[in-house]
DNA sequence: CTAGCACCTATAGCATTGCTATATGAAGGG
DNA sequence: CCCTTCATATAGCAATGCTATAGGTGCTAG
């Protein structure tokens, strides 16, 4: 069961655990498992790491480098919001295709401790918004912005990682990043994207018929009727 | 080392795991500890709990009551999107005041498989919500709503939780709150606050929406769909 | 009062975990 | 050829979650 003979051991444990922590769902991956996949005794992995978190570290050093490179394959688009708002879907695409790694590098929470990669990935966003505060687009900090945006972020990701896949609807974060970055940013128009305003106000009565259709069971409409009209409704109110 | 002897084992099990969950900084709390605390041997808590996970779930449900007591707590304002953002600053606080608890409530993500207690604490926003689509104060449907606002407020909180005590920043919370609420809001409200909240609800939104809909031809449907829908819908609005 | 029964708890121990004290092998410089 | 240095292996420790089994303890039925 071991892995590729030819490449040195310490890339075989990093590779070993990439791969169990891949196909472990989220269960924790024992040292033992990967130096027995990385046909490797138990002292050689605390040699080259010293530690399972430090061998931990290293994958995740990995990981982030491709997090960071894909934010950073991104062109500059001249608007720095604009940027913004590309870095967020990155982040959040992230976190969809490496669920496992994501959750290691932004998952584990402690009170008072913030992690390191944390504070990069906010390091990451920071230079965009001072950008965009130069520019005279921010009407907050750039400090409060990215504080703002990164929890917002996290948060989403972890939402739609925790979800099943198919429920999954990328709208959420959409939603939620136009939501942030329209609140710190002295634009007023960026919702009118989002939003198309001539269609606002029969979105917003579709709604309000729908949830209280939803609390109150008219007796009008057969049930038949009732289902084709809800049905009707419901594409009404997707704005998209 | 033991606790007070009069409670019965099962409670004591409970007070012990609250105790040293409360002490440990977010480290991993041994059963050995925990019955050695409750002056119990560990088959008494595999006995009444099954699990560790069952013991922590007991732990959680007990956590969950306080949070939720919390939030009932507090007195409807009238204005359902101002008890969203009361809700908010509860879930918040119950975050800071007990991140133990919170972080096993809220912090241990999986991919694809959501918690019960997100899932509970939607629900509950999902009533304000609720009320608020049926009063025209929602701009999206209420499930996408409670899903932005849940992540957010969960990212948020977790944020705030894993600064150091003396740089948390609560206009984080603030800012991200409102910016978030607003997204799903039309501030404007389609009935205004005349709106009431009761049965002739359906009535009024379905004028609301007969209205919006003839002053803008949305293209989600057909004409003879929109034909028929505007029939039911007259047919709605006539009777209560 | 006693026998049986259900419930709760304890003794002792297993398998797995992260990690290490110590020894062995190989490579290179004097 | 020896000696140092780095890398890997042998074997095992302490702590973990959990359990097979047995021993009380209190209740009800006879």
């Amino acid at each position: 069961m071991s892995l590729d003979i030819q490449l040195p051991p310490r890339e075989r444990l990093l590779q070993a655990a990439v791969e169990l922590l891949a196909n472990s769902d989220g269960a924790p991956v024992s040292t033992r498992k990967i130096t027995e996949l990385a046909g490797v005794t138990a002292p050689t992995l605390y040699h080259h790491f010293g530690d399972k978190e430090g061998l931990f570290d290293a994958v995740v050093a990995v990981g982030f480098e491709q997090y960071v490179a894909s934010e950073m394959d991104l062109e500059p688009t001249g608007k720095p919001l604009d940027d913004v708002r590309r870095m967020w879907d990155q982040h959040v695409r992230f976190g969809i295709e490496k669920p496992h790694l994501y959750l290691v590098m932004f998952g584990k929470v402690r009170p008072g401790n913030r992690s390191n990669r944390v504070s990069e990935a906010e390091a990451l966003l920071r230079g965009k918004l001072d950008r965009a505060a130069e520019a005279g687009h921010l009407n907050v900090p750039p400090a409060d912005a990215v504080r703002s945006i990164m929890a917002a972020n996290i948060g989403v990701t972890l939402m739609l990682i925790s979800e099943p896949e198919k429920e999954r609807n990328f709208e959420l974060s959409d939603m939620t990043r136009d939501a942030v970055i329209t609140a710190v940013s002295s634009e007023a128009g960026i919702a009118d994207s989002a939003t198309p305003v001539g269609a606002s106000s029969v979105v917003v009565a579709a709604i309000a018929l729908n949830a209280a259709l939803e609390s109150s069971n008219p007796q009008q409409l057969s049930n038949t009727e009732m289902k084709m009209f809800l049905e009707w409704l419901h594409r009404i109110s997707k704005t998209t």
